[in-house]
RNA sequence: GGCCCUGUCGUCUAGUGGUCUAGGACACUUGGUUCUCAUCCAAGAGAUCGUGAGUCCAAAUCUCACCGGGGCCA
């Protein structure tokens, strides 16, 4: 293979919130390139505008911002319409295409047998939408760089695709084969449903004269409960991953594993040692299952990893000093920055107690600590003058302090609620 | 229905004919540290490599069939 330039591309549709699984394409797409110091262009694929959504645009350089995606390049597809009406055209011309003004079909109701062959090809008309003209008893193949296997099919199977609709804009089939030539693509990089629409692609290249360049089509990440992974069950948008508490690293890290891994199993990995360690090889051929717990546990790592000031950033909290002592309590203790108020909410307001939840030597063990608290004293100096059962004996007190019984540790909870308060919700039971 | 991809512990995976009585990670179980929880440390359980044939002295690794999973179909 001649050593020419390692290029990739990203090509988001500007349609609504990321999906993980897009994000995940463009880890890889930017990896690949820049291993190998190529360029990495950032595309929107905007060509259905019916499907867009305001602002899409903006939110996908914004995500990618948030994690350290830089892209060379920067193109918008409706603003290269010229480009793929002058394609389409040309095919025409040479008898690669043809116009159709069939009416847009409803759904037929055997749903399954279809007419591949489009009745307006030999029709001749000067107008309408461009349709490729796929030849009879042909075969088309390519070598796929993902699942690396030559992977092939009759132009029986393929049916007349639309190139250039009505309205003047590309569909997809046009639009990545012009763009991926003129952006001098070297690798193509998709989700795997698009494999099956990969011959007509395949037919427009050669119609067009273009090189073909490596096609590699990634898994599709599953869903735990089967099927693909969707947005109906539950969150799988990368704003509402990062809004329930995920920190970008770990989101990165988890997902990167998800179809591709390095044969030394390394767990973990940031932008710039995934780009370094990054081979091709490691590609997964068969699709992966979103595991929650194995993201929950590298958010956990992720989140150890902070100094206490950067956690407080994360948290959005003032970098106060009493929020410092907090954060540092519970760092070991959330997976996620959102369990953080459930785990610190008695630290801002007083709770409600449930005296069920009691030990039966509650009163003594209270008196004992208030006592002890007065005077300022190790309260396990306490515990043990008075035979206490420790366990037993804080167990009251983070009952009474918290008002539940998984806390952290509660010494050092008083410390920070201040003497005055701890003893004040002592005595409430007293 | 047609076409295409795929199949190693529950999950993510290492493994490319012998060193595999199959290795690591998450989850799980147990023990240690500890005022609870968590962290941390240690140990353990968990996969006859989807099934069945075949090739070979030798197969998770090669071939075929079947079955399962996934995707696409203006």
């Amino acid at each position: 293979m001649s050593k020419v330039k390692i290029c990739t591309r990203f090509a988001p549709s500007p349609t609504g919130s990321m999906h993980i699984g897009n994000l995940r394409t463009a880890f890889y797409a930017y990896a690949l390139a820049k291993h190998s110091n190529g360029d990495f262009i950032l595309r929107i694929e905007d060509t259905d505008k019916k499907r867009e959504k305001e602002g899409g645009v903006e939110d996908i350089k914004r995500l990618l911002g948030i994690f350290n995606i830089k892209w060379d390049e920067f193109y918008v597809q409706s603003e290269r319409l010229d480009l793929y009406n002058k394609a389409a055209e040309r095919l025409v011309k040479e008898g690669r295409a043809f116009y159709c003004q069939c009416e847009a079909k409803n759904a037929k109701e055997d749903g399954f047998s279809k007419d591949l062959r489009d009745p307006c090809r030999d029709k001749n008309l000067t107008s309408g939408a461009i349709k490729l003209k796929v030849p009879d008893n042909e075969g088309v193949g390519f070598t796929d760089f993902v699942i690396n296997k030559k992977v092939s099919w009759s132009t029986n199977i393929v049916g007349d695709a639309t190139l250039l609709k009505t309205d003047k804009f590309p569909t997809y089939h046009l639009a990545v084969v012009v763009d991926d030539n003129d952006m001098k693509i070297s690798h193509v990089l998709r989700g795997h449903d698009w494999m099956p629409s990969t011959p007509i692609h395949l037919l427009v290249y050669k119609y067009l004269g273009f090189d073909v360049p490596q096609i590699g089509h990634l898994t599709d990440i599953m869903d735990p409960d089967g099927g693909k992974l969707s947005k109906r069950k539950g969150s799988t948008s990368v704003q509402g991953l990062l809004d329930e508490g995920y920190l970008p690293d770990a989101l990165f890290n988890f997902v990167i594993l998800l179809g591709w891994a390095p044969k030394n199993n390394q767990e973990l990995f940031n932008l710039n040692s995934f780009v370094k360690d990054f081979d091709q090889s490691g590609f997964q051929k068969s699709n992966p299952v979103f595991n929650r717990d194995k993201l929950d546990w590298f958010n956990g790592q992720y989140i150890r990893k902070l100094s206490i000031e950067e956690l407080i950033n994360k948290l959005n909290l003032e970098n106060t000093s009493k929020n410092k002592s907090i954060v540092s309590l519970i760092q070991d203790r959330i997976k996620k920055l959102s369990d953080f108020n459930s785990l610190t909410s008695f630290f801002f307001e007083k709770p409600e107690v449930d005296t069920k939840l009691f030990g039966e030597n509650y009163k003594k063990h209270l008196r004992k600590a208030i006592e002890g608290i007065q005077s300022e004293r190790d309260l396990m100096e306490v515990v043990k003058e008075n035979d206490f059962k420790t366990g037993d004996f804080f167990m009251d007190l983070r009952i009474a302090i918290t008002g539940v019984k998984f806390t952290p540790p509660i010494n050092e909870s008083i410390a920070i609620l201040g003497k005055e308060e701890g003893l004040a919700r002592l005595n409430k039971f007293i």
